[in-house]
DNA sequence: TCCCGATGTTAGCGAGCGTTAACCGAGATG
DNA sequence: CATCTCGGTTAACGCTCGCTAACATCGGGA
């Protein structure tokens, strides 16, 4: 994943990509997408895919923009060309995350016909959003301080609006709970679902992803009916 | 918060500089009864106890050593009267939280009858030590990749420590189990037991510290024993 | 009482790093 | 084909910060 290409500068682009024969053809569909957008969003993408990476290993002030840069290929300050500065990142990834997980949840929800099963796809999308993005979900505990003021309100929002799902779906199942208490039992609940991205770092043997997933979903389950 | 010394959490770490790894258990340092020695000892706690929730606050690189200073009356270099550097701060922090919540599981284990009380009392220890010293379960959680090397395996070998002794208790009441199984679960409970760390700096009413602990242990003892 | 060592102080060095400036080559545009 | 845009390059600025040096002060054992 972090592997870069041989030669940075005078790189022969004709090998690079699959690309059209005839560009002439110009970009008839794409509204703003031609091969150079293309290219860009592409970069964009493995930018941030790296940071969260790089941001889970060594933490976001163990990173630099020159990592960031050679991480993708590109050197330096080339960075500057898709993100501006190097928090403009890190809100991307936190955001990027909280969305995902929000729009996930929601769609959990509406398909769902009964509460139970409302919460028992809730907890199975989490446990796929943590097991698939260990590294984002590392960097979402740890780097949101890291955030300015604008940004960490805009991801505290979103992750206000997640939690508030998991609190209706709970209330629905045990309306005689206060949502105070519902509310610190689905942070428990996050708390333990985000638990192996947090120890796999440690060595040791664990179970396959599937053993893992089992015994995740069985212990939220438990611990939130308690 | 960060000046007022006096908190409920009566954490002192004994010394952790000299190479000499003694049970640790009380402060050797009190030998010299000097009035010199117990000042210097006060001010080695306060920069500890301030380090600790200024990294929680603003995460370890966000702190320079000018403000462990200022936190405790004195200015800058003065810190290095009383650790090598930087991360010396850091690594007391750790491997001080590290050892006091192992001790207290040893302890606790020794003490109960059974296994069921064995791992009640682990879970009790473990949420005293999450709700009294929330500041020190953030930075552990957050900053271990921080400490160098050596540090960082002597920290790494208390924590393996600790967790052993919760899958001793639960391979005793489940020993159908797997150990690895048991590893992942109490990985799981300790993430469920940390939320509140994580979640208290969110705003929002929550309950007392009362009501919390007594719902943080009926979802842990719940998650582990379904 | 005298001197040593421990605990402060301020000044300043040196490295790392985020960011900007100036330039360059090629794809898109007309 | 002329030109403009844009994503890349290298060089360099400026700031922060960990850490060291040099000096002051004072408690406490001889």
């Amino acid at each position: 994943m972090a592997s870069s290409p041989a030669a940075p500068t005078a790189t022969a682009p004709a090998s690079v990509e699959p690309t059209a024969t005839a560009p002439t053809t110009v970009a008839p569909a794409s509204a703003s997408l031609t091969e150079r957008g293309r290219q860009k969003a592409d970069r964009r993408a493995a930018i941030l895919a790296a940071a969260a990476t790089l941001f889970a290993e060594r933490g976001y002030a163990g990173v630099t923009i020159e990592d960031l840069g050679t991480a993708v290929g590109v050197s330096g300050p080339a960075v500057y060309r898709h993100f501006a500065g190097k928090a403009a990142v890190l809100a991307a990834i936190l955001e990027g995350a909280s969305r995902a997980l929000l729009d996930g949840a929601e769609r959990v929800v509406d398909e769902a016909s009964d509460p139970e099963h409302s919460l028992r796809a809730l907890i199975a999308h989490h446990v796929d959003f943590a097991l698939g993005d260990a590294d984002v979900i590392l960097v979402q505990d740890r780097e949101l301080e890291q955030l300015d003021a604008g940004a960490r309100h805009d991801v505290r929002l979103l992750q206000r609006r997640y939690v508030e799902h998991w609190v209706d779906v709970l209330s629905r199942l045990r309306p005689d709970r206060a949502e105070a208490e519902l509310r610190v039992r689905a942070h428990a609940a996050f708390g333990l679902l985000n638990s192996t991205p947090h120890s796999a770092r440690i060595p040791g043997r664990r179970p396959a992803d599937g053993a893992v997933r089992g015994i995740l979903e069985e212990m939220a389950w438990a611990s939130l009916m308690s």
